[in-house]
DNA sequence: TCCTCTAAGTAGGTTTTCCGAACCTAGCAT
DNA sequence: ATGCTAGGTTCGGAAAACCTACTTAGAGGA
């Protein structure tokens, strides 16, 4: 894989960030609340050594920040909580999510829904352009940035 | 990780197809075009067992296909394209494209930029509702599909 | 003082995966 | 028949992941 965040291509430089094993899974245990060493640790079964290793790089990119706390009787210890940036990557769970559920369903169909707080519409992911309005994945086109005009 | 496309979470099956190493940059190449095997090697430097596993992974679960072609005056082989299904990953990588551009930034700016075709105006990922409305990420809720009212 | 409880994190040995180079396999050409 | 080419496979060594057990550190109680 070498050298991960020296890639000209962003998506290289994220999944030298986000791509290792366990990483999505992490992150998605942190958007449902889990903050904890332990409950990372128990909830996905992953090794502690992994785990440590995972966490220190999503913190050490400013995906997730330690989060002191203390509970009674006990001695202070770090939790884990997502940052703005961390916070900005439930799109992309979310994409992954929606490809899965259409592409790799199961009987009983998606355990989770994606739902407006509210209102309780469903939404999906997709493209939006700069007034709002979605836009086929068809009609978009990927350019490098060197050709752009002007 | 277990037993990878069993899990009841979409983001564990997706990632089941998806999560290995090498895989969505495998994609990302061919979103770019590329389809023969030699192609994919020289451009990413993957070890050949690792991508022709990968594209046998890709290809069991319906994501990319063989294509046989036949260049004139050599024997006939098979390349490797995208399914509608492998192609509806595009706005998963524009995710974490996005991400990257954003929270992992390199001076020199983004090397590809995504436009709708025909306008040329920009365009991002987001969450949209039913009538076609960007939704603020801040205002999704992810809830159990069992606690669906109804 | 020092023992215990708890949860974060480390350390060892084994297993899996990755890597890189060399090799194999068709078919077409010379 | 020999070589060229491109899609792979095989092999041995290196790296990463896994599993189990252990360590660490502070608060409270004896």
């Amino acid at each position: 894989m070498a050298s991960v965040p020296e890639s000209t291509c962003s998506i290289a430089r994220s999944l030298g960030v986000l791509g290792e094993r366990w990483t999505f899974l992490i992150l998605r245990e942190a958007f449902l609340g889990k903050t904890r060493f332990a409950e990372f640790r128990e909830s996905l079964g992953v090794a502690p050594d992994v785990l440590s290793d995972r966490l220190a790089t999503l913190v050490s990119h400013g995906v997730m920040e330690r989060e002191p706390y203390q509970e009674p009787g006990a001695r202070s210890r770090s939790g884990y909580r997502l940052t703005p940036a961390g916070q900005e990557l439930h799109v992309v769970l979310s994409a992954l999510q929606q490809w899965g559920d259409e592409h790799l369903p199961r009987p009983e169909g998606p355990s989770m829904l994606r739902r407006v707080k509210g209102t309780g519409r469903p939404v999906h992911v997709g493209y939006i352009d700069e007034r709002g309005r979605e836009v086929d994945p068809a009609d978009i086109a990927v350019i490098p940035a060197a050709a752009r005009p002007g």
